[in-house]
RNA sequence: GGCGACAUAGCCAAGUGGUAAGGCACGAGUCUGCAAAACUCUGAUCCCCGGUUCAAAUCCGGGUGUCGCCU
């Protein structure tokens, strides 16, 4: 059976969606989301999903699919994408996996095993708070009493991740190093990241930005306060809505927010580069100015054959 | 034209005689169950010239520039 599995990412506000539909197109593709916001239902502003026509015409799968209050995990995002995948290939369709969130990249493209420690609430919150009370160093030292491996590879005042290690130590086999992963053998890859000038990818997204409130951004995130949803919602803390929500509160004005969210994407995009440059096996797709999307995915099947 | 203030990294900015805080931006990076998250690293000899002093971003004189007020 063909198991070809085309991925399509690069940092935000390249192009990744329309490049992947237009793939899609080609070569009777569908679309796999991989991205951590587009997940969610009502957030599709702010996430920049792709156009409710767009998705009428080619099958899109794994957006708007859990609710905003839904604590998500690359664990669950790895089973559904493995289930959509396999069920794309057995109806013999191409799947096109998109997205810009490396993490959740990973759990597909490497052999990832997530059967272990699941972390409970009630001990992590307890942790936290303990980290609170008793500070970072305290926390580290406390993790690599426990397990000194981890904890070197740990900095001391990424309290976040320091509990995650605790945490999995005390549930069984601790973290592992993602340094030592090996490519997922179910799937035959064809793996591309899209990139362009710095400048001009700057440029698109602060207009990106301007546009997602002409689209009505603010009355998303109004829309989700009345739901019930806070700044502590697992998934109001995405860029476009946790600047958002001051910005409606009358904390700060709507071009502070506008500022804010530029900045924050800019960054944004910058890591996901960082975290693209680490595969020693991704093809970089260089767009270039008046390049069309057609040409950009001729280029693309040349590289996949 | 006169009087006054200011001049420190791309931007904001502390420091008023002892050898340049901090913040932001930019750049680089880390990453195994919150990842659009969390975290790390990186830059100047202080407008120019001269003087005082063992020692000046810090004091004095001159120049240039910016801002404010006055005529």
């Amino acid at each position: 059976m063909n198991n070809r599995v085309y991925v399509i990412s690069g940092p935000t506000a390249v192009g990744k969606s329309l490049v992947a539909f237009y793939l899609a197109k080609r070569i009777k593709g569908e679309i796999v989301n991989c991205d951590s916001v587009q997940l969610y239902k009502y957030m599709d502003v702010g996430s920049a999903k792709p156009a409710e026509e767009v998705m009428r015409k080619i099958r899109h799968h794994l957006y708007s699919i859990v609710e905003p209050d839904y604590s998500m995990t690359v664990a669950t995002y790895q089973k559904l994408a493995f289930a959509v995948i396999d069920d794309i290939l057995s109806r013999g369709k191409t799947p096109i996996i998109c997205g810009g969130t490396g993490l959740y990249l990973n759990s597909v493209l490497y052999n990832m095993d997530f059967a272990g420690s699941r972390g409970r609430s009630d001990r992590r919150a307890e942790l936290e708070r303990m980290a609170e009370q008793n500070g970072n160093d305290y926390m580290h030292q406390f993790l690599a009493a426990l397990d000194p491996e981890s904890a070197a590879r740990i900095h001391p005042n990424n309290t976040r991740k320091i509990v995650r290690a605790i945490e999995a130590y005390e549930e069984g086999d601790g973290i592992g190093s993602m340094s030592e992963l090996k490519l997922n053998p179910r799937y035959d890859f064809r793996f591309f990241a899209l990139t362009m000038d710095r400048e001009w990818l700057y440029e698109r997204i602060n207009r990106r930005v301007l546009k997602l409130i002409d689209n009505g951004l603010v009355e998303e995130v109004s829309g989700l306060l009345k739901r019930g949803y806070s700044a502590s919602t697992p998934a109001m803390k995405a860029i476009g809505y946790k600047e958002m929500i001051p910005c409606i509160k009358g904390v700060y004005d709507l071009d502070t927010a506008v500022d804010e969210i530029s900045k924050n994407t800019r960054h944004y995009a910058k890591r996901q580069l960082t975290w693209l440059r680490r595969y020693d096996f991704v093809n970089w797709i260089e767009i270039h100015k008046g390049e069309t999307v057609g040409g950009i995915v001729d280029r693309i099947l040349q590289a996949a054959d």
